[in-house]
DNA sequence: CAGGGTGGGTTCAATGAACGAACCGAGGTA
DNA sequence: TACCTCGGTTCGTTCATTGAACCCACCCTG
């Protein structure tokens, strides 16, 4: 963790995992990549996050393996930071940490998740209560009842769609 | 989130419990109270931390709603810091970071964890793979084959034990 | 009753991130 | 030619972390 130092004389998987991922920001940016953002800007924009920290970030989940820098136009170049297969398993942990929040510490949540296939709301394990375990791939997002940020990109996300799906704002 | 500033502008619920959870330092300790440190001096000792941030750690904790202040003898005035039903609800996110971490960052686990009743391994959700949904007070940790920590208190907790067990070092 | 040990902290100077505004360069577009 | 967008980098200020030193109430020992 670029924070102070790293934890270094930590014994567990856990402290391993936060060098990577517990900085400021980094965690909203791996939500965010899952619910379909994939350009620096759009980051930048729906997150309000200082454009240095979001490049150090971006590098440092690239470097890590959870996500895959991509140039998606030749000219001018353009590029897009896509989930690697490691970074879509992050998806349990964010949705069951967004769950004990909304549980422990209250405010209405923005977004729901539901099976696409049967309806279901999910476990706060992710899971289907129905089907069992189930893929990012199959899960739906569509608005809840809390506050909704006004940008172009939390509008264009704010549609019902499923994770992953590549956001297009405007 | 004391870093810095908070997440205001995010809107999610993920954003809140960051900036309870997500300073550093914040989840190892909820993670060592899951393994049954209560004192002060034993998380210090455990994890190698800055006291006065130890302090913030385990006040904002508190204040949170995660763990729970309390003296434990009158004289001299001695404390433990005891997880709340909150707290103990963080097993799953924890344990899902830790597989996740294992998985994709590598490194032997230096404990590991089964159903007590059953003697199963856990799925990365903290379920059993048998009897399904268990409790923290179920799961039995065990030495792994990773590298410890040597000081008293990590001693003291590599003993096989079941989660939330208070660890008595010496 | 003086001296030392323990638990649970606080204080402080130095270091190192985060912030936010300004700037930049390549490639469109008017 | 001038301006816009994307994807950044640079830089001075602010704020958090670090580690060493200190503190105090209470116990124990000689």
């Amino acid at each position: 963790m670029a924070l102070g130092k790293d934890y270094t004389g930590q014994d567990c998987s856990l402290s391993r995992g936060l060098e990577l991922l517990g900085e400021r920001w980094t965690l909203l940016v791996v939500q965010n990549a899952l619910y379909g953002v994939r350009r620096f800007n759009d980051f930048q924009v729906r997150l309000d996050i200082p454009k240095a920290v979001l490049s150090d970030r971006l590098t440092r989940l690239t470097e890590g393996g959870v996500l895959e820098k991509r140039r998606y136009q030749p000219s001018p170049p353009r590029y897009e930071y896509l989930l690697t297969a490691a970074g879509v398993e992050l998806w349990p942990v964010i949705y069951s940490l967004s769950v004990w929040s909304h549980r422990n510490i209250g405010g209405e949540p923005p977004r729901l998740f539901r099976h696409a296939a049967c309806g279901s709301g999910l476990l706060p394990s992710s899971d289907c209560p129905e089907c069992g375990r189930i893929e990012p791939g199959e899960v739906e997002m569509y608005p809840g009842p809390g506050p909704k940020r006004d940008d172009p990109v939390s509008r264009a996300m704010n549609r019902p769609r499923r994770l992953l799906e590549p956001v297009v704002p405007e």
